[in-house]
DNA sequence: CAACAGTTTAGAATAGTTATAATGTAGTTT
DNA sequence: AAACTACATTATAACTATTCTAAACTGTTG
């Protein structure tokens, strides 16, 4: 469970000062257990529901930025309209349950270690990343 | 290289009439000799580039999304706000050039099969997709 | 207190996408 | 052929996630 400080110095290194909203967004990103996996609208639900204070989602969509350009936050992209974020900023591959949509980190013992022979001259291998869509056994998926 | 007869299945199997706008579509997505990975600007482009005729921005995106919801082109999630499509729909893996914003198909031989653990109960797995982003060797990406 | 620097905010602007509704087209029936 | 019919095409409006903007606000310093 971090502490206040951490929180800080997180809003610290990613250039912002920790004023009271950025640090209620804090709170409802990185306090908890589990990984959260979350779009903006989610995280400004989660806001309002937990904190009876309303931050403007200009201030929401900034500090995420702020996160994520510095490495607090990942972004993942999944097929879809809007753009997720994860509080798990480790490597780490994905199940996308398509019956509800929601995405689940994978365990390190899911996936063994993956070789990829790059066979492209004058370019670095950046990231791999894998999305394993699941979905209900009797419901007939696309 | 594909015959018009094969366009108007295609077209006849989505639920569409195989009308001049749409062969012409057809002619662009399929008539190439490797992958084409498009937004539907980049496919609005090229009809337009290629034929010296206009078609309206609705009978594309139309055109593409029956092709799609009948398999006949596959939707793939990149880091992005807009949608990209694939001419290659059997399974396989992709690299992201980071530096281009260029998606290229992985030969069979740049990954081994992937074996997934699946510890979801009562889910299945639908797909097993990887995304492998590169850059240039000097350029610092993030 | 006044000046200032940075923050928050509501709302405007933007862009990709989807929906709508009027018009066009091409066969079919009479 | 004229009228009829069914679908296609199109321009444009509507929608929505995101980004931008500019004004109000806050807290600090002299
Ligand atoms: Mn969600
Ligand atoms: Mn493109
Ligand atoms: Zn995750
Ligand atoms: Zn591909």
């Amino acid at each position: 469970m971090p502490k206040n400080s951490e929180f800080i110095d997180k809003l610290r290194s990613s250039g912002l000062r920790p004023t009271k909203q950025r640090l209620k967004i804090c709170e409802v990103l990185f306090k908890r257990d589990k990984t959260f996996h979350f779009t903006i609208s989610d995280l400004a639900k989660n806001i309002s529901e937990q904190l009876n204070q309303k931050i403007s989602l200009a201030t929401v969509y900034n500090t995420v930025h702020a996160f994520k350009n510095k490495g607090h936050l990942k972004e993942i992209s999944i097929n879809s309209s809007q753009s997720y974020f994860d509080t798990n900023i480790t490597h780490h591959h994905h199940f996308l349950d398509e019956d509800t949509n929601e995405l689940i980190d994978c365990d390190n013992d899911v996936i063994e270690k993956i070789n990829v022979k790059n066979n492209l001259t004058g370019k670095k291998i950046k990231s791999v990343e894998v999305l394993i869509k699941v979905a209900s056994d009797n419901q007939n998926q696309k």
